[in-house]
DNA sequence: CGTGAATTTGAAAGCGATTTCTTTTTCATT
DNA sequence: AATGAAAAAGAAATCGCTTTCAAATTCACG
């Protein structure tokens, strides 16, 4: 270690001024003379000087970090959005620190209180399962955003999807297209976007006059293979469905290899529509017809908002909204 | 701001005890008597108390943080990479600080240095293309390792993958399968990885006695739209091949698409191999032959790496087999 | 019991900034 | 030129924790 750490006493020796007249520099924080700013400039530059974070932190108060909250590292959804938040606090002055609840509350919990003791400046949770009065603490104590999570009473704060109106739009499209037996794939059953997708999938059948057939729910986890998997259950079970909803792109194209496999073609046998409208859901054969939730943008919202949140701006609600992107696995039905 | 802090005083003076001593249960440092440990620890849970990571950072000169410099987030590959890293690092006491590079040297160069400002302890490049000398200078001040890029003479602080080797064997694989017309695909010209993929791709040619067809090689940019594009200029152009050797998989994924509109099969007119093994690749149709690049296992490498070389411990080398997925899309020439 | 060594504890000095409070300069104005 | 107000610069306190160093306990053994 023979980093010998430049301090701002060094910069200030150099320049022939006082260590507050480097911080008045530094931060803008009050006038300088011209000449004296320059001189300071040119001495960091010089000298390539970059201020102790924690120093400042811990005398400012304010850390320039962001906490982020992540909960299913892997998950392409989730990672869309936190790529997005990235994105979005690229340019700021902040950087971004993550911690990983794995949709445990338990780690959850101690991924927030670490985010804390780091002195974040704000907590960006994506998704996550903890109880809402509990993330009203966190709120409480700390500028918050919560995004790809629906929480009642946020308004601007939560930046999430209607996944029950999104998923009845997509079904009803389905209908639309002269289907009456459609199948739906769900996600992880105690997953609240699984839910809601679910509900939303009853809607529009109840809306059209279809009678519920719980034999044309298969489960699933929101993972490719368990995509695969629900279509031979359903298929072993003998229903039959002209039509496949799943709760997922990724297990809409489990399901499209399994039909595949099976020789059903798509969309001439079997119709499918996904959620998310991943990248990739262009480029299958065929395209799929999907919901488009934008999950980078859901980031961008949800980073621009704490940015916001952090100068005691107004922070302005972000319409999300409701769009099917229309492809090829769709065909009407004979 | 009504957050009072609650500082190591708080906690010394409530359970009878120095400032020191707190500190010393704290970090573990020294001996403490065991009732005074143990009624420093009860005040600690119950004030719930969280240490100032800055506060120690300052005074103990660690961070207990990693920086780690991303360059294209929204890329599959690189995206796992970091997933790995985040997954890696998840059990230790240290937490990522992301800072991006957006493949521009300038800023990979200003985020390495925010990151240095932020008193990292160490640093993870995720791929990059800052010149060598200047990463050396890096690894000098700060314990440093690079993953999915190559450098000459880091040895276990570089976790590469032979990308050449790697492409040789995918298209010998396509040679061994009776295909003698075999296009490619390439990745960005100035990218490294594609410069050592189509690298290979040539050996394998010249080592089969197959004769090198420029016709037959059509760029890309390593995203969906290029691969499509890709075949498009490769038909336009009247070359005539049996397979298609893309230097990503979503490359592939986009030669699959605009050989579906063409109504050219796979793998019975055309077949077809990627590079990377994306998730997705199980899930296309046919499941996608692809090189598997243990793109989670790098960045779990990494960590791991890292976590060694701040405990001063052996970093040993990580092995990264050449390991094709054999899945469908590649047939024998007929 | 007494004594020196070993073990625990506490007091105080930093760590590298920011910020308040003075002091010194600078500048109008009379 | 003299004077007071405004502007700029510096000194010193502070942020919350670690760590060195010295003081206080504890302990073992003669």
């Amino acid at each position: 270690m023979t980093r010998k750490t430049l301090t701002i006493e060094d910069i200030a020796r150099k320049a022939n001024v006082s260590k507050s007249t480097v911080s008045r520099v530094l931060n803008n924080s009050s006038p300088v003379k011209e000449s004296k700013r320059l001189a300071v400039i040119r001495t960091m530059e010089q000298l390539d000087y970059r201020p102790n974070a924690f120093a400042r932190g811990l005398a400012g108060g304010l850390s320039m970090t962001i906490g982020i909250v992540t909960q299913n590292i892997g998950s392409p959804f989730y990672d869309s959005v936190t790529q997005g938040i990235l994105k979005g606090l690229a340019g700021s002055d902040y950087s971004p620190i993550f911690a990983d609840g794995r949709w445990i509350p338990e780690v959850e919990r101690a991924a927030i209180k670490t985010l804390i003791g780091r002195q974040v400046d704000g907590i960006i949770l994506v998704g996550g399962n903890l109880q809402a009065n509990e993330l009203e603490e966190v709120r409480k104590a700390e500028p918050t955003i919560v995004v790809a999570r629906h929480l009642e009473g946020w308004g601007p704060q939560c930046i999430a999807f209607d996944n029950h109106a999104a998923a009845r739009e997509a079904v009803l499209h389905l209908i639309g297209a002269g289907h009456r037996s459609i199948a739906h794939i769900r996600g992880i059953k105690t997953h609240e976007d699984a839910i809601a997708r679910f509900e939303g999938y009853r809607a529009a059948l109840e809306e059209a006059g279809i009678p519920f057939d719980p034999e044309l729910v298969a489960s699933g986890n929101f993972n490719g293979q368990s995509g695969v998997l629900a279509v031979e259950s359903l298929i072993a079970r003998g229903a039959s469905f002209t039509a496949i909803f799943a709760a997922n792109d990724e297990m809409a194209f489990g399901a499209r290899l399994a039909l595949f496999r099976r020789g059903i073609r798509v969309p001439d046998d079997v119709s499918l529509v996904g959620f998310d409208d991943q990248p990739n859901s262009l480029y299958v054969t065929p395209p799929l017809t999907t919901v488009r939730q934008p999950a980078v943008a859901m980031g961008e919202a949800a980073a621009a908002g704490m940015l916001n949140l952090l100068q005691n701006r107004e922070v302005t609600a972000i319409d999300l909204p409701i769009e099917l992107a229309i492809r090829e696995s769709v065909a009407f039905c004979r």
